[in-house]
DNA sequence: CACTATTTGTCCGTATGTATG
DNA sequence: TCATACATACGGACAAATAGT
């Protein structure tokens, strides 16, 4: 067996399915770059042949060669008849980058499923910290809401937001009857970045009546920023601050590990 | 337009690549397994005809019509000629939750900035809902830590953790010089998957001391359940309750969107 | 009872992409 | 590079089941 090859059939611990509909010289294309991107195989290596490919994934000759063109046509890697292909891709470590929408989706698949009481909207002057993280000017409006969301009878969460990113006039009912990301997306509004805040909060004797709990009674705090992309530029377009009661919702998260 | 139409092409907010390498059909019916699966059509409902999605997606009857019939094979809708194609499958609402990404870098970062206190090390019984959770049979032993994280002389974590993946006899000294995931990786204790779940949490009059604080604040509650890989199956092999001082840690994330 | 519109099922021919030896 | 096989995708045409007029 040859090592090189190794580096990709086991580290990489996958393997190709012939039964997929994705073609397999993209999927062996997709999972060499991956190898590539992520520094597994450093700046300079030399990759496998593509005999060794095509013997170590089981694929014809044709294929591992017709995957090794595509990452050489991103200049990936060079290949030259009789000294073989190298990587030519100087490995940089990004910081954590997660995949957004498969995160939206759910976020929205959720909002689906529970009702929404909308108690406030309308345009207001954010208080002077959020009005600064939104890049306000002092007096400019943006548009309030605050919702409580229940499943059961039960509410779980309260979400107070600042939007800067919509000029439309927008009614309780808007809200209530159409979750707030299809709302964005229905005025061409693209989340393209988020960050969030998790932490711990005592209820307020306002959260704990409106989340039907007691006051002082722990709750999960979220705070997350949402940005657009506006040409070279991101600009933030949304200011949630969200509380929810801990037993009747909880924030889950399933890591794979991949590499060492 | 046709609302149920919209439902798939506006509110999913997808749209089919045509020039990418997985084939239209099965772009098409994953994106409406995805609806199916999360709710996002009730049962009963009537998909579609094949005629709409073909409009909508911009794709030949032929692709549209080998999306539902991939579904129909998956016992997803039914298919009947002249009445059209409908929903079979009852979504059930799991208890709410949402995904969280990334964050075990941090995790390792953050150990070697910041100093432990071990209160306890010592092998012991597991109270009976952890020692289920960890596949244990009565009476059988597991390595119990408590451990208190500081920095600038201020505690802001709390660890209670049950391993049972490590044998060796190891000694309070041994995880107050070495973060425990070095641990882990010195006895070739490999993680592969981790489960977390984070809520919150009244303080303790226990916890209250050591993360001082005062009985009943706030606490940001992590449970991080820790697999290894063995053969073909996943063993748990940690359970991690970590608390918290939200005023001195918070979880925050940096979520962006690939390139489309 | 026909008549019609709707919708799925089936078949054709053709072009392109994938994969093998 | 070539020949071959198979899957994908298109447009079009017609048949068969369903429901309503």
């Amino acid at each position: 067996m040859d090592a090189l090859a190794d580096i990709f059939s086991q580290s990489q611990g996958r393997e190709l399915r012939q039964d997929a509909p994705t073609p397999l010289y993209f999927q062996l294309y997709s999972l060499l770059k991956q190898a590539i991107l992520n520094g597994t195989v450093a700046n300079g290596t030399q990759m496998p042949t593509e005999q060794q490919l095509a013997e170590s994934f089981s694929v014809s000759r044709i294929t591992a060669k017709r995957a090794m063109d595509e990452l050489a046509a991103e200049n990936l890697v060079e290949r030259r008849r009789g000294k073989g292909t190298h990587v030519i891709y100087e490995y940089a470590p990004k910081p954590v980058q997660a995949p957004l929408t498969d995160m939206l989706q759910e976020i929205e698949s959720m909002a689906r499923h529970s009702d929404v009481k909308v108690m406030t909207c309308r345009r207001a002057r954010p208080p002077a910290p959020i009005a600064h993280t939104l890049g306000l000017e002092d007096g400019a409006k943006a548009l309030l809401l605050h919702r409580v969301r229940s499943r059961d009878g039960q509410p779980f969460g309260h979400y107070a937001s600042w939007t800067v990113g919509l000029n439309e006039p927008l009614s309780k009912r808007d809200f209530r009857e159409t979750p707030r990301l299809e709302i964005f997306r229905r005025y061409d509004l693209r989340i393209t970045h988020v960050t969030q805040t998790i932490s711990a909060e005592a209820a307020s004797a306002e959260l704990a009546e409106r989340l039907n709990t007691s006051v002082g009674a722990p709750l999960i705090s979220l705070i997350r920023h949402s940005y657009t992309t506006r040409g070279d530029t991101e600009q933030i377009v949304d200011y949630l601050h969200a509380h929810y009661h801990p037993e009747r919702f909880q924030y889950q998260m399933d890591l794979k590990i991949d590499g060492a």
